[in-house]
DNA sequence: TCATCATAGTCAAGAAAATGACTATTCAGA
DNA sequence: TCTGAATAGTCATTTTCTTGACTATGATGA
């Protein structure tokens, strides 16, 4: 019962599609089809939380049973139909309520980091390989992090659009994506490294 | 498939258990019961791979049933009785071809994040106190995590030990925390502080 | 013209994980 | 003496996730 809720906070944002009609504000809640939920859920919210598109298309519809998501059907002639969906007040409260609640500790789960605490045990090259795979994705994630936080900011500076921007919550989450990867690029520079220093002084001896 | 593996990583640390038999060298494999492996866990990989006593217990069955780990029962006077469990060649071959495999890009899940994520629309003030809560309990980690890297490298600097230690693994999985950890600080105070000035500035308008 | 990508989904089987309760024993402290 | 914490696990139910398909259409490129 979680993944609900990055889906209303998700929606929430809404904009950023191409849907024909921006008239009739909603009272800054967007509007989404599930299949460009996913792609949103893929560069934004994928960052603090993971999940498939199937996964998207059944909670959209379990939420939608529950009233906390509207759906509308929109029917078009060059693409398939879609349903959009945006988030309701009993979903606006809903979220509110999972924002007053204590939070479960932040959940991690790593294969790279696995390997590299067995590092000692297992064969490093194709570790280290995959560090410094990790380590390109990372720089590319921190491009595209700057990119969308350069944009969502527009003509003010950081400090000023924090004080005074209106939804800062994406930029917020944004910036800690962009830490995290400048993190992930650091770390696994680092250990690629040392492995390999020390692959080199096990031949040698 | 793949708890088994950061279980076997984890086993392989070995050591810092009150295990009477501290004679024979088992290839630098340590022993731990099921018990102590989810306290473990809970301090050194979890940073990395979260999961609870009851996985960790039915990890170890299936892990005996298929080789990868060898259990002996040890009878005790003052204790209920335990098992302990050390990873056999199979399970080094195992975590060897693991390492070598690509791994699946890394899983991360954050109530708090979703939270902040939907700043705009709800209520900030229990955030902000989740927030500051996070900030500390950061704070508590990164002592804890300075302390276990100033244990685990003895009298050695980090440089020199990261070329010469031998088993430098948790270490750097360590490092990885750590940096996290302090990451999650620094986050956590400064979107606190942007919440609490939004509000103020909200009052007074 | 054929292939493939992007859009827009749906379905079902099976694996994995979360939840919550339950059994025992010993030791320390109130 | 009673309570609660630490040790050392087990079990069953439910929920959630993953995997791998399958259905369509239109546009783009070789």
């Amino acid at each position: 019962m979680a993944l609900r809720h990055a889906v209303l906070a998700a929606l929430l944002v809404g904009d950023g599609s191409d849907a024909g009609d921006t008239g009739g504000d909603s009272g800054g809640r967007g509007e989404y089809s599930g299949y460009q939920l996913a792609k949103a859920f893929d560069i934004g919210v994928a960052n603090f939380w993971h999940a498939l598109p199937q996964q998207l298309y059944a909670e959209l519809a379990k939420l939608e049973k529950e009233g906390l998501v509207a759906g509308r059907q929109v029917i078009q002639e060059t693409r398939p139909n879609k349903r959009l969906f945006r988030v309701t007040d009993a979903g606006l409260a809903e979220l509110d309520a999972f924002a007053a609640a204590s939070s479960k500790p932040s959940f991690i789960r790593d294969d790279l980091l696995v390997k590299v605490q067995a590092a000692d045990s297992v064969d490093t090259g194709p570790v280290i390989e995959q560090l410094e795979e990790r380590a390109s994705v990372a720089e590319a994630k921190i491009e595209l992090f700057g990119k969308v936080l350069r944009k969502m900011r527009g003509e003010l500076d950081e400090e000023e659009f924090l004080r005074r921007g209106e939804r800062i919550g994406p930029y917020l989450t944004c910036l800690r994506g962009l830490a995290l990867e400048q993190e992930n690029r650091e770390w696994s520079m680092r250990v690629a490294a040392v492995l390999r220093e020390r692959r080199a002084a096990h031949v040698e001896r």
